[in-house]
DNA sequence: CGGAATTATTTTAAGCTTCAAATATCCGCT
DNA sequence: AGCGGATATTTGAAGCTTAAAATAATTCCG
């Protein structure tokens, strides 16, 4: 059976917004990061039998060997104070982390990775590079380059939109 | 160079920092994407009262007026079976979604947009492609062209390096 | 000094997400 | 028909994530 012309409501639907453009490149780059993330957290837990979240982390820890406070951490990766609370709390239980409370201020936790954590870490590291290297082999070095400052405008262009930047 | 490709192990033995530049556009690209991705979350949520997977998955729903199974909604969202499960089960609690077995095949469930879903969804859509325009705002026509075509690439050679694409 | 504002962290509730196991159904083949 | 493998979905356990409220400590400033 045919289905029903298309109404008016339909019809807006098709007509196309004022920045289709923009629309499609923010979903292409979706597209990709998932794409990418998903099989690099795959492979983690397969190969190591870690979590993306922890290993987040702990590439966080690895780059301050004298630690970092739970609010830098929250920070660097943008996600919420409560979340690496969690993730912290699991990855002291699991021997990976030591925390303490700063010498200067009593309210912050340092937190920094054990001989363990920082073994392993490396060991995961090193994978996670070669990993990455096979996603992007299809690029030329020019294409690496382009795409790098082209995601660099981007990122400022964003963070230019965001609430509070009136600022230059 | 790399007529053979190497398994993970091997690759995890190559020398270190090799892959430096893919590494961080890699960390470049997700940095970028966790910023606009937080950005149109809580605007969404403020503006709305709405989640991003919520809005995520109406908008697939959008494109098919005559509705989608769950299978189709996952594939095409890139999530697992059980989170659309409950992601469904959400929206059609709050009367955005309605879901019916499908005709041809009793295991299926094919779901679609109620009137209200609809409504509620493209007035989101309108405010939702604004914001994204907003944030590519610092990038010109050339460069927005430059960067979709890079990210197709990207796409492509990621999706080659998954495993069982042996084949081209 | 003392109060107000700020900052660091934790807690709680709700929701998101994955993986793996369990169900139910369908399809192809003999 | 009926068996066996594939497909669609649900369930359950664990972990991740956020927002908002609560707690605790510091800093600013008059």
């Amino acid at each position: 059976m045919d289905a029903i012309p298309l109404d008016a409501e339909a019809k807006a639907l098709e007509a196309p917004g004022e920045h289709a453009d923009e629309l499609r490149l923010w979903l292409r780059m979706l597209t990709c990061t998932n794409l990418i993330e998903a099989e690099i957290r795959t492979r983690l837990r397969d190969t190591f039998g870690v979590t993306l979240p922890r290993f987040d982390l702990m590439a966080q820890l690895d780059r301050a060997p004298e630690g970092m406070t739970l609010s830098d951490v929250s920070r660097r990766m943008m996600v919420s104070n409560g979340n690496v609370t969690g993730l912290v709390e699991r990855l002291v239980e699991s021997g990976h982390l030591e925390r303490r409370t700063a010498a200067h201020d009593r309210r912050a936790q340092v937190i920094r990775l054990t001989d363990l954590g920082r073994a392993e870490f490396r060991a995961m590291a090193a994978a996670h590079e070669a990993w990455i290297a096979e996603m992007f082999e299809g690029l030329s070095r020019d294409e690496v380059d382009v795409l790098m400052r082209l995601l660099a405008k981007t990122k400022s262009s964003a963070h230019a939109a965001l609430p509070g930047e009136s600022r230059p």
